[in-house]
DNA sequence: AACCGCTTGTGAACGCAGGTACAAAGTCGC
DNA sequence: GCGACTTTGTACCTGCGTTCACAAGCGGTT
């Protein structure tokens, strides 16, 4: 019962196979009925050998001497990704960053559909974005409720992120994306990732300033061949 | 004079530093004079232990018996991170989550300042948003050029993102931020962080259903890939 | 001035992720 | 039908990051 987990699978690899499963559809597109690893790792970013290690955890899922089928390899991962249907998600905080969001196409064809926009802001209520209307939020709950949403995203101030936080997962909401800048506190059983886009320029700023003033990097002419697109 | 490097920063804590950053500026807005590492780890959502392993990487910078003091602290996270001086970034695609971006406040509180915003689109160029004026994309290398800016942010559509990148490269640019869903290829001595949306959501998914069909068995049903399209 | 309690800083162990190298396996060519 | 080539899948190793636990150091107190 308990141990019908044949292999758990890591964090770090489960974000590798959403990029995968990006990759594939390009080339499913482009009519390829196969790929190699390497071709695959090279269009991905990352070393073969890893991506067939992260494609193990799936169990064997590739031909030897061959490659991997494309339709059956998205296939595989869109069903180990858990979004073989489309997930409802909810929406709080429909200000520059939240309308941008709601009005990306991008999720929807990744298989996630906002299915409830909510903002605090009486101006912002009745508008329409991405196809669907800006609700107020004391229809967190009903909207949560009537959808069964499962993710909820917070793009609300970050001195309100809390309280949002806090209702998300009184109402059923069990995976959190947020983007205010606060650590939100939430109990057991609720995933939270968390998007910090200062600290990405920060830590820029921090390797730019490591090569200016750390070791003599000037012994490094090596232009490398930038190869790829393709 | 201060014994340069010996040390080497872990680029995890160096994200983590700037998390420590901002929580600490609110506690200087408090009135805070010190804080415990318990306090603070607290606040970041991180180990007090872990706290003080990423604070010991800048040299000894508490008081034994007392904890660290705010200001002391920030004085010494912000040199460390190279945000003393606000650094000059250019932004690329000036769409929806460009725009969203440049707009953003939060910024330029941090050492970030938008001196150059780029689009292709004639109908975007002229628009001013957050303070600066968007130029067309052909003044991207004098842009960078006469501003000197070290970060370079691609919010363009993926399909571009790898031309842009080259060009931001070749104008001087040595640190990238890329919200575009593709690998970018860069030679080495430039810095890439990507911020991929779309995996955040995926791995929020893939941990719901782990969390639902963890228990019970759930071994995926697919036997053979070896069905072919095309 | 000396003791005591609190907090930092660090040493060591653990677990995990990434990379390399090799063996298994299947297909293609003859 | 058989050999050889190609590519997967995996075992081993190395290095990093995180956590636990403890000794060192400082302020406050008597
Ligand atoms: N815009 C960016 O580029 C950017 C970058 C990094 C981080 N962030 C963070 O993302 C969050 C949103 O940023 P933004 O630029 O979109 O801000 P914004 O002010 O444009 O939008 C915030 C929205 O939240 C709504 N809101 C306020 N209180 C609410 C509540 N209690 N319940 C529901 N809705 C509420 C407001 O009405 C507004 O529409 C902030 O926490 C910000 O720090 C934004
Ligand atoms: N909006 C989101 O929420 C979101 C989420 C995840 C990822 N993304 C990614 O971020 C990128 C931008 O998304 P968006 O929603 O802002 O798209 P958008 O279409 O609103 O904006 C793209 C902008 O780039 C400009 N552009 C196009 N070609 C250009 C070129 N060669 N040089 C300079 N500028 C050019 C366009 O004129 C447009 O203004 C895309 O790659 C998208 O996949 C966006």
């Amino acid at each position: 019962m308990t141990q019908s987990r044949p292999r758990i699978v890591p964090e770090a690899t489960v974000a590798r196979l959403a990029v995968y499963l990006r990759v594939l559809a390009g080339l499913a597109d482009g009519g390829r009925s196969h790929v190699s690893s390497g071709e695959l790792a090279a269009a991905a970013g990352v070393n073969p050998a890893g991506l067939r290690k992260d494609l193990s955890y799936l169990g064997p899922c590739g031909v030897r001497g061959v490659g991997y089928a494309v339709a059956g390899l998205q296939e595989r991962l869109t069903a180990a990704l858990g979004v073989e249907r489309s997930r409802p998600c909810v929406l709080v905080g429909i200000g520059r960053l939240g309308a941008a969001l709601a009005d990306y196409a991008g999720f929807a064809s990744r298989g996630f559909e906002f299915v409830g926009l909510l903002d605090a802001d009486p101006a912002r209520v009745g508008d329409r974005v991405g196809g669907c209307t800006v609700r107020p939020i004391e229809e967190l709950e009903s909207v949560v409720a009537g959808t069964r949403a499962s993710i909820g995203v917070i793009t609300t101030p970050a001195d309100v992120a809390q309280s949002v936080c806090d209702r998300l997962v009184a109402a059923g909401v069990r995976s959190i994306l947020n983007f205010a800048p606060v650590a939100l506190s939430v109990p057991a059983g609720v995933d939270v990732r968390k998007v910090d886009l200062s600290v990405e320029l920060q830590v820029l700023a921090f390797l730019d300033q490591q090569r200016d003033g750390g070791p003599p990097t000037v012994v490094v002419p090596v232009p490398v061949p930038a190869g790829g697109a393709r």
